[in-house]
DNA sequence: TAATCTTTGCAATACGGTTGCACGAGGTAA
DNA sequence: TTACCTCGTGCAACCGTATTGCAAAGATTA
C-alpha cells in the first residue's frame, strides 16, 4: 500500500510519521515535478504555511528531499531516491526549469556529471538546473 | 586603459557607458567571486539600492553578466566572458558555493557539459553550482 | 493522571526583489 | 536661447518568499 511504503520512508530517515507529513510525502510522490512551499500552500489549503515550511524542513534536513534553487524565485523541494545520499558528485541529478509553465523536473536517471574542480575545493552538494521549454509547452 | 577597456565592452553591447554603470562593472571585474545587489549596495553606499539593482538588471539584459542561484537566498552576478552568449551548452560553466564565506565562484573554464536531455526538451540556459567548501576557508 | 516532548497553528517579522513616480542631466530641434 | 524629449538616477512604497517566537493541541512515557 501506498501509505504504508511512505510511513516505512519516513520512519527509515528517523522522521515521526505524522498525519501531516505522509500526506505531504504522498504528494511529493504524485506530482510528476518538484513543488514549492507556494505549491503546498495552495494543495494544503486547509493547513497552515509554516507547517508545511518546515514539514519541507524537516524532510530536507532528513533526506528525503532536496532543494533545487531555479528562477522562479523560490526554492523547489525533489523527492530524493531510495537511498540518496543528497551528497556531490554522487546522487546528484539534473533538472530542467520550463521558463513556460514554471515547472522543475528531476531527471534521477541523469547524473551530475563528474567536474574537475581546482585542487582544495571541497564539493559537498551540487545545484544543476537547465532552463528551456518543456515537451508541454 | 582599464575604464577605457570597460567602455567599450557596455557600448559593443549596446549599453550607454554612465559614470555608475562603468563603476559597477570595473567593480565586477575587480571581485573575484561573484557579487549580489547586497554587495553592491554595501561597496556603492552612497547610491541607491534601485539604481544598483537596474544595473544589474540591464547588464543582464545585455550579456554582460550571467544570474547564478546558489543557496545563498540571494541572486549573484558573475561577468561574462568577452563574447559569451550566456546559452546552453555554449557558454556555460560551473560555478562553486562556499557555505562557509558565501562566495560564489565562476570557473569560466569549466564548461558545463552537455546532457543528453530527454527529447524535445529545448535548452536554452543552465545553472551550474557546487556547494562546499573553498581552500580559503 | 501528571509530566514531558513533539507537532501544529497563528502572528509577526526579515529580507530580497520590484515597481511607480518625480527630479535632473544631457541632447536635439525650433 | 528656449522648449522640448529621452534616459538615468533617487526616493518611497510594495509584494512575495522565507523564517522565527510563542502558545495551543496532540502524543508519549513514567
Amino acid at each position: 500500500m501506498e501509505t504504508d511504503t511512505a510511513e516505512q520512508r519516513l520512519e527509515s530517515r528517523r522522521i515521526q510519521p505524522t498525519a501531516m507529513r505522509l500526506r505531504v510525502l504522498n504528494y511529493l510522490s504524485e506530482r510528476k515535478a518538484a513543488v514549492s512551499l507556494a505549491d503546498l500552500e495552495q494543495h494544503f489549503s486547509n493547513s497552515d504555511r509554516t507547517t508545511l515550511y518546515r514539514t519541507l524542513k524537516t524532510f530536507q534536513e532528513h533526506g528525503v528531499v532536496h532543494q533545487i534553487y531555479d528562477e522562479s524565485g523560490s526554492t523547489k523541494y525533489g523527492l530524493c531516491a531510495e537511498n540518496c545520499t543528497c551528497s556531490y558528485p554522487d546522487d546528484m541529478h539534473a533538472h530542467f526549469y520550463c521558463t513556460s509553465c514554471e515547472n522543475t523536473f528531476c531527471f534521477q536517471n541523469l547524473s551530475i556529471p563528474n567536474i574537475n574542480l581546482p585542487d582544495a575545493f571541497q564539493p559537498s552538494y551540487g545545484n544543476f538546473v537547465i532552463t528551456g521549454r518543456c515537451p508541454d509547452c
